[in-house]
Formats: structure tokens, C-alpha cells, sequence
DNA sequence: TGATTTTTGTACCGTATCGCACGAAATTAG
DNA sequence: CTAATTTCGTGCGATACGGTACAAAAATCA
């Protein structure tokens, strides 16, 4: 799977461009951009400037490096975790379920989402910054739409069912959980929230239902 | 109303102090904390540096402040909006508009909240901030249940409605349109959005009843 | 072995940053 | 008019920043 390059011609790297690529990503996710140097890029990647200019270009483009790692990462998993196939309640919680394990890390503060708590902040005066975020939401949000349109068509959601908007509102709670989990809400109570919403989703079909 | 302060001793001021604070706040507001310098600010707020810190403090004490301000301004409106009392939809329709124009400014590109825009980032490090914005969001959840509380005792939404959650979901929308605004979503669109999801708020009541 | 290629690491340049010192200016109190 | 008080505004100092030049190092190729 990971081919080594067949034997390049010059010195060798010293260093793992995937690994140092998410480590310059951990960075500007707990700082932010600006308040982020190229000297603790350099530190927590463990290469020198000269070597973070090559690899990347400018502290620019390594941030919009990091948004994209991040946007194709968790993309990759949350449609394996619609390809499963699992009932809606269990589909939805296990979204859920996984982007609270990477809103709160193991080791290390709680953080949300990169791309909610410091991609959007660049979003306004940085046009690659916004594309890529608004390209990873409409992906997030057709995910959530696909699967409810699939829903109605087994019944587990009702005909007529607004599928967009009610992928909007999960959407929305994802938002919730990533801006809470970073001021201090508990992954417990943002996890029982999380259950109460989804509920409510399911109760709103049955209401849409009887209509 | 503006009472001017009896005649101080010394050299009068030549800067409004809250005109000054609105200059900074908007200042942070489109470039979050670091990338704002104190040029910047200065020149906004046509206050030089000394007289900055002489007025704020330093410049954390300064971003402090602005969030302080933000917060106290958009937190007495929908206070002021839900005291009005009118019909459940109207006043989820009046909040939404009333964030989808400070989201949305006349003059200026799209920004979304200030606290969940740039406030949050902050908030990892830097536990004042933190605090700052937790009371907000704590205040707004609870206007929201507040009011949903009593959309239960009037009847407008059926016993046995889960108020948290609900309040939950509303403040989820808001935070959505904070995010989807400053990443290029028109303003129509997400006021299509919130008309649509609080359809399905007034409908999930429905569901409830009959349960 | 010697030429070629690629990466490394030091050292540096110009600039921007935050914060403050200090004297001038503008006002009131007596 | 003089003293006291408050603000203004220039200017500066120490540091941190992004970015790059340049030569040494480490590999392959012929």
C-alpha cells in the first residue's frame, strides 16, 4: 500500500511528509493561523524551514495542505461509516460518536472541529481557506441528505420527508458539538445531547407522516 | 441619557470609548486575535497606542473587552425579542433574522458570530475568553428553552416536550448560520434554511403530542 | 571514483510586533 | 495666573516573525 518510492536520487528525507503534514495540522488547530510560527511548525514537525518551504511552499499553502489532510480524512470515514448500512439511529449516532472522538483527542485539550473552530475564521479574506470549507460542508451535508433520502425509500422516514433540510439540522448539530466541546461542555453531556437530537429527527418523520 | 461625565479634571478625551471598542470588536471580528496588530486597532479606533492601553489594558484585556461587548449587545436584543411575546414561529423567525443581520452587515462581507467565529479559537487557550463565550451560549440555550417552556404552557407545542433538546436544536441552527455565512452561503438561502427547520421544530412538537 | 542530485542545517535579512517612556498639550481647581 | 491632573503623540527598544541564501552532507548514476 505505502510504495516506497523507488530509490530517489539525492540525500533522503529525514522526515515523514503524511506525519508531518498532520502535526503542522494539530498546530494550527489548537493556535489558529496567525498565532502560529514557523519556528513550532518547524519544532513540532521536525524539520528545519528550508525543508517546510520545499515540501510545502509558504506557511500559506502548509495551512491549506493541513485543511485539505483534514477535510479528505474525516470525509474518508464518515462515508465508510454511511456505507455500512446500519439502521438510521445507529447511522446517525455513529457520526456523532466519531466526531466527538475527534473533538475530544485523548491526550490533549478539547479542539471541535478544524475546519469550524479555525478554518472559518480565515474563510473571509482567504478564498482557498473558504473554498476548501465549503466544499467539505456540502459534502458533509450531501452524506447526511443521501442517507436520509435513502430512509424514506426503506421507510424508515416517511414520504414527503424534507430530506435537505433535515440533513441541514444534522449538519447543524455537528456545529453544536464542535463549538461546545471547545468552550467546555462535557463529551458526556454533548454525547446524551446528541441522543436527544437524534430523537427528535426520528420523531420528526413521524410527524411529517401523519400530515 | 448619555449623560456626560461632570467635567473631568484633565486634558478631555478625543475618542468615544464605546465607539472605539465597536472599531476593535469589528477589527477582531473579520481577522481574529493574532492578526490583528495594534496598528490596526489603533487606527480604527483613532486611539493611539497609549491611550489604548491606558483605556483597555493590553491587547488580550482589549479583545476581552470587545467579546464582552458583543456579547451584552446581541444577548439584550433577543432578550428583548422573546420578551415580545409573540407567536412561536414569529419569534424563531424574528431571532433568526436578527442574526442573519448582524451575520450579514451592509456594509462589509459576510462575518457570522463573532463568538463562534473567532471567540471559540481563542477559547482553548486562553480561559477568559473560554468564559466569555460559555455565558453566551449558556444564555442563549436558555432563552430558547425558556421560551419553549412556555410555548408548552400555552399550548403551542405539546406537553412532554423535551425543551433542552429543543433549545438544543434552535441554538444548532444558529450556529449553523454563523458558520455557513462567513464561508460564502447567501443570505436567502440560509434564510430558506432556518424557515424550513423551524417547520420541522413546530411539526417535532406535533410528533410528541401523540406519542 | 567522480559527477549529479536532493536534502539538511546554519545563519541571516528586513520587517512587524507589543508594550512603554517621556515630554508636550489641554483642561480644571484654587 | 499657577499648580494639578489627565490625555496626547512621538518615538523607541527588545523581540519575534516569515522567508531565503548558501554550503555541507548524503544519497544515486555512470
Amino acid at each position: 500500500m505505502v510504495q516506497k518510492r523507488s530509490a530517489r536520487r539525492g540525500r533522503p528525507r529525514t522526515y515523514d511528509p503524511d506525519r508531518a503534514l498532520r502535526e503542522a495540522r494539530d498546530l494550527f488547530w489548537s493556535r489558529g493561523f496567525a498565532a502560529t510560527s514557523l519556528d513550532d511548525l518547524s519544532a513540532a514537525t521536525r524539520m528545519n524551514r528550508p525543508s517546510l518551504y520545499g515540501a510545502f511552499g509558504d506557511k500559506r499553502a502548509l495551512y491549506h495542505a493541513a485543511m485539505a489532510h483534514y477535510r479528505r480524512d474525516v470525509g474518508a470515514e464518515l462515508t465508510r461509516i454511511v456505507a455500512e448500512e446500519a439502521p438510521l439511529r445507529e447511522t446517525l449516532m455513529r457520526i456523532y460518536r466519531y466526531v466527538l472522538d475527534i473533538y475530544f483527542p485523548e491526550d490533549g485539550q478539547p479542539r471541535g472541529c478544524f475546519i469550524v473552530s479555525i478554518g472559518v475564521a480565515e474563510a473571509q479574506d482567504d478564498a482557498d481557506a473558504r473554498r476548501i470549507a465549503a466544499g467539505a460542508f456540502e459534502a458533509f451535508d450531501g452524506l447526511f441528505e443521501k442517507r436520509f433520502r435513502d430512509a424514506v425509500r426503506t421507510g424508515e422516514l416517511p414520504g414527503g420527508t424534507d430530506c435537505a433540510t433535515l440533513a441541514g439540522i444534522a449538519s447543524s448539530i455537528v456545529h453544536f458539538l464542535s463549538v461546545r466541546s471547545r468552550i467546555g461542555e462535557s463529551r458526556d453531556t454533548l454525547y446524551a445531547f446528541a441522543q436527544s437530537a437524534v430523537d427528535m429527527i426520528l420523531a420528526t418523520g413521524q410527524a411529517r407522516a401523519g400530515k
